[in-house]
DNA sequence: AATGAATGAGCATTCATTCAT
DNA sequence: TATGAATGAATGCTCATTCAT
């Protein structure tokens, strides 16, 4: 009962925050108004009518997510540690082993924007975020790749189950940081806007 | 009218096929006993008949695809080729412009494995086969790396629609290669299991 | 209660007969799968298992009219008629008060069609089973004039709700049947492919 | 965001002229408040406000129409044309070509009416405004018949899409122009109420 | 062994209308 | 006087699965 509720102001507020609990419990697949609804208490009809489409509602939960591994980055200080590999591959395992359920949430973001060209907006935010806080340090061209590796190494843990291995990211990050020996000397950074970045 | 096909003997693996047909198509979401039982001409019947669930059909078809990358790198040339880098570059490349349909039917399986159990043996299989060509040439560490890595770019290629890079991948891939310069000396090949290794 | 009834033979039929209630009792637009079901007195998935789309349905249902004008007039002794004006506005007029319900069907089913292409082919049919029957008599093109004329007659009377004037009809329709006396002589009858015929 | 708009004078009007739009450009079964304010770029509320019903606003764009082919009748020469027939067929064959959408709206209208009582005035309207404007010349029975004919041709072509027979049209015209030659002397007019007239 | 029929739950979306402000 | 928000009912349709034959 207790349902009456005309003007309930903050219900879309509410919706979305219902949208980003339903994602985070039963995935994005998992998202439909019902759900949703069900989860904010309020009537099937309210969901269409302030979100005029699914994809809609996903964008607007998604965006609200802050909670990124970009956001993380800014205000952490692993971006100024002089061991960035290190710095990179903790914050990984931090991540995988205190939320992972919001880096589950990102990749699946990431594969769910493969086939649905309403989220690749998002996805394409959230990676260029990465980037774009490592790029000062490290150029853009190495930043991108660094994000790569990241994203490939989370993948594989996600997907296998296996435990996460914070020496062998750290020796692999370390890797794309140092640039190819034998062209140049071997350092450990690089210029904003190396010769080889694009 | 007169489609009697009793005693069908291949009917099984027409339905396998028909249901890789139908995810090629229209992904794995697309996937269903309808899709898949229109696609291979077969009564609705027929295909619960066979396969207890729609999962267990999808992994069977999984299974059978032998266009990935880690099939495509076993039969090629370039694993043996004195600059990997450039090889697995080219490849990515190749493959990438060449079906993209195959290379995100990839990580549409990533995906759909982060949520459905079932289907994560045949994702981690994937990931495996790529990992298991390339151990031998530079030991299983840097193998899962260079996997990762070249996971995290094709994301990005897919993602973002940026054209591939090739010649940023052939760098990227490597730096994974060269051990730390500061540690050894700076060689393109590792023993299969190296100290560093996992 | 009372609502087993798994193996119900001719469940198909049963849910034509009901859509064909249906829509005489609220028009086409009144069609629905809800409707039908109810009607049926059917589980709602039935509708869509038998009938892909309720376009299907509808077709079906009106396809097994054979309560049309064009039928009767087959059946019925207007067409041999010595004066075929007279016979066909007295079969309009008994058409008319007998079954209203069965003349305003066919004229929704023309009108509707109009915008779905779905419908036309039934509604070409019912048109040329009176131009079919019609032509023997009076050629092809002096029929499809009549059939036209009777159209637009029932047309008048169902939307203006004026009483059917038989006399009227009738004398319209010879006009119909006599040929130009300035160019022939005033016979009642042409031949099945006269020269004015298209 | 910012678009204010209290003391709009014209809006009744411009949700009038919006809900015309949306009824040209898809059809009656296409109207709805949602439609009609998008169109009429007004908030939803204000189509509710200023018409208490759908079927109210809907009967207040069809009045305003004034491109129905009583009024192209009334404003042409046909009406005066020494060839009467030749004149209608001549004007159906023109509308058929430019402008069928708008030929569609009147059957559709039509339709419409046959089930929604509020409709029926102005399907009658505008089917009498062609008995008004021809009748002077012919007398009202005559030009009902015409009018008859016209429609039931018209429905033909637009059903079955066959070409519209101009030379077909003006001659059964013609027949219905022709009083019976038994009866009376061949004229092509008669008195405005003749005495077959109703 | 095989399948056509069946079905209850669910889907995204649209809608006319009501109502508190 | 306007209107944004709200909502319950309905729409066509898809689905995985069950089951009697």
């Amino acid at each position: 009962m207790a349902r009456p509720r005309r003007h309930d102001p903050g219900r879309r507020e509410r919706i979305v925050d219902a949208a980003l609990a339903v994602v985070g419990r039963a995935g994005i697949a998992g998202l439909s108004h019902r759900t949703v609804a069900v989860e904010a208490d309020v009537p099937l009809g309210s969901t269409t009518y302030h979100f005029a489409s699914l994809d809609e509602l996903l964008v607007a939960a998604l965006r609200r997510v802050d909670d990124t591994f970009g956001a993380r980055l800014r205000q952490g200080p692993e971006i100024e540690a002089p061991d960035l590999a290190a710095g990179l591959a903790s914050l990984m395992g931090e991540r995988l082993h205190a939320e992972p359920a919001g880096v589950e949430l990102g990749y699946e973001l990431y594969l769910a924007a493969l086939r649905r060209p309403a989220l690749r907006p998002v996805a394409a935010e959230w990676a260029e975020e990465v980037v774009a806080a490592l790029a000062p340090r490290t150029g853009p061209a190495t930043a991108r790749a660094l994000v790569a590796l990241m994203d490939g190494i989370s993948l594989q843990v996600l997907l296998t189950g296996a435990p996460y291995d914070e020496e062998y990211a750290r020796e692999m990050l370390a890797r794309i940081l140092n640039e190819d020996p034998k062209r140049r000397a071997g350092t450990s950074s690089e210029p904003p806007t190396g010769p080889t970045d694009t």
